[in-house]
DNA sequence: CATGAATGAGCTTTCATTCAT
DNA sequence: AATGAATGAAAGCTCATTCAT
């Protein structure tokens, strides 16, 4: 089980305590707040004396810095993995929410420092989870644009207009990881399938008895 | 002109004493964030001491609640307002999405207590906002039902299935509203008719050429 | 006697309430030292809680500063109100001097601020008492210029050489008030006399163009 | 080119790493006061791990001490080097004096220890340096008495007199030391002979029975 | 000989909240 | 109706000091 939280156990390398911080503080964040979270909370889920937290992650303000970091780029690197690019795109759009969908509920915590924490506590910290949510979105524009053409030859969809569904569509995805984690029962296929639907049928179709599916 | 921001101006009556009590804590809390907003700079931006703060509005908690109260109501009656009943099911949910984009554009520091503060800051402001979300959700779904019984006869939606759609509904205007916010010259019912093409229409047909029209 | 130190007594006028404060920051800066003197002390010194402390002063370094310019204003005016400006350079002198040792012995702690802590803790201290010795020197160059023209025509002294001879002076009074105020039974009148045989007598020979030479 | 300081350097003898130690330290509580000086900065800046300054110092008090310790010895052999006894008792104040401007001018962190630091943290450390300053009082009354028994038979001054006298002139050379310091292009020599200037012409007088008199 | 890992204790500062008038 | 005066409690951060290797 290795060691337990909350108790301390003496002498570990660095990188393993640090690894061990960086754990408590996500998840002391995401469930407190960055202003509510104390590092006295950090430090006991941790294991350890608070000065050790500072001599490896300097203030409170990097260390919540650093957790965004962190939890960026699994989520990044959970949804890339998940969209293999041999795919076509409206597939890869699929396969990349439900990646999302899936790091999410598993990383509640994580997902919470991103989408509500960072984006509360002042520019810093925003701009370095909107660094992140541009390229999601940049990397969804990119899944609509190569799906036009892959459709018609003449897309007649212009890059402003994209802009937005991407944002609409990142939105919804959003809104759906919160609405999928705490309904009792929706996996992160079925959330990712009910996305499809809305967005690549639209409600239209839908009440025509459309139906968007993976092949 | 009124009693000047930040001027003590003795005297008067309890509601409009309290109604500037509010408003400097919306704008306050809007801006700083529950935790970072002190009692302090509330009552010198409403021109009051604090005791009187406390009179009025009991503590901190209780202060932050009746904003969300009110700004959530706002919110929805605004909505309410926009959808005219008497229109068809798809024209109601543009006329409802551009309210709601026209009010959060012209009041910033409410949306923010309600879309980031409140959610942010433990259960029992988040459980507050949870309500009025639920209460829009639930007049979206009633709108996409409406839709469908006026289009098809048998609608082969099911109730779940429009719950979820709901929800990404929302959380795509929820981050349009943001979006359009910050991006030059993105007017209210421009993004409401961004986002009518895309939930409305899906992008499948948006690549098609396509389009969602008031009429 | 008043209120007692170190109890609280309640409800004061702010005015009172901030000398008490000086009062108690003065004697623990002066016996303390700046680092070593904790807002905790000072607070229980002045018969009030440290938040009350930080309300009126602001912060450690500006109850500092404070206690510096306070102290800093006492000493020039007591010196400046002992040497009477009808009287003669000499006797002006030796009346300041006598003022000064009388106010350094009455109020050691003020001395001990100026003449040890200011100096010892960073720039904007330092910055702030040298005014005031620059202040000191140039008046006890201005005296000793004053002598010289009383006494002969034509002065032999350079401006140079008074700013070093006013550097001296004062530093020896600065030593013979530590040394006063340990010595049992050293008066001020007579260290003041003490200073002046040493100062004067070899001053009264610089001014006929004597000078000591190496050979 | 020798180890460089702030390197680790492995492996030398305890006496040398003391030295690098003691070297550091004087540096670190000369510039930056006893209090805000680190032991972290000192063995960083001494190129060892702080265990090992503990190790052979003990502890931040002895530390100090010991700075003051070997500060104080280096002043003390400075300045009676400096005065060669076979020399009139003028001449040897006044070389004196010109080594004691020397040594501050060229070791001027230790001279802060001495001067500033020492007599501004509390008894221990003061009375540690007031051992020293005595010894030179007393050398530099012994050279006034010497001086009186050259010049005249019978010198009328008291014991205490000359006390009073040493300090004065032992103070007047600590505020020319600063002075000369800071003030651009002012020598040793230079130093001492304003001194001097002031000093010894006063005290001719002085040795002829002249007094100043309030009259 | 030498150090990476770790902490107890203390400091400055802030804030929600109340009392006496 | 309204406020100046005051505080308990807690938070972020630092530092001298020690252990285990």
């Amino acid at each position: 089980m290795g060691p337990v939280k909350g108790v301390r156990s003496k002498r570990m390398p660095r990188a393993v305590r640090e690894r061990q911080m960086m754990d408590a503080a996500v998840r002391t964040f995401g469930q407190r707040g960055y202003r509510a979270a104390s590092m006295d909370e950090i430090a006991e889920l941790a294991g350890v004396s608070k000065p050790l937290v500072y001599l490896y992650l300097n203030s409170k303000e990097e260390l919540f810095t650093a957790c965004i970091r962190r939890e960026a780029d699994a989520l990044i690197a959970a949804v890339r993995a998940g969209a293999e690019p041999r795919l076509a795109a409206d597939r890869q759009l699929w396969a990349g929410l439900a990646a999302f969908f899936t790091h999410t509920a598993v990383n509640p915590d994580g997902w919470a420092i991103l989408h509500r924490q960072a984006r509360t506590h002042g520019e810093p910290f925003a701009a370095e989870v909107a660094t992140m949510r541009d390229e999601i979105v940049a990397f969804v524009t990119g899944l609509i644009g190569a799906a036009a053409r892959e459709t018609h030859r003449e897309s007649e969809l212009a890059a402003r207009d994209m802009a937005g569904l991407a944002q609409a569509l990142v939105g919804a995805a959003e809104s759906l990881a919160g609405w999928a984690n705490e309904t009792e029962g929706v996996s992160a296929k079925e959330a990712a399938g009910t996305l499809m639907n809305f967005a690549w049928m639209g409600l239209g179709d839908l009440m025509k008895g459309a139906r968007w599916s993976a092949r």
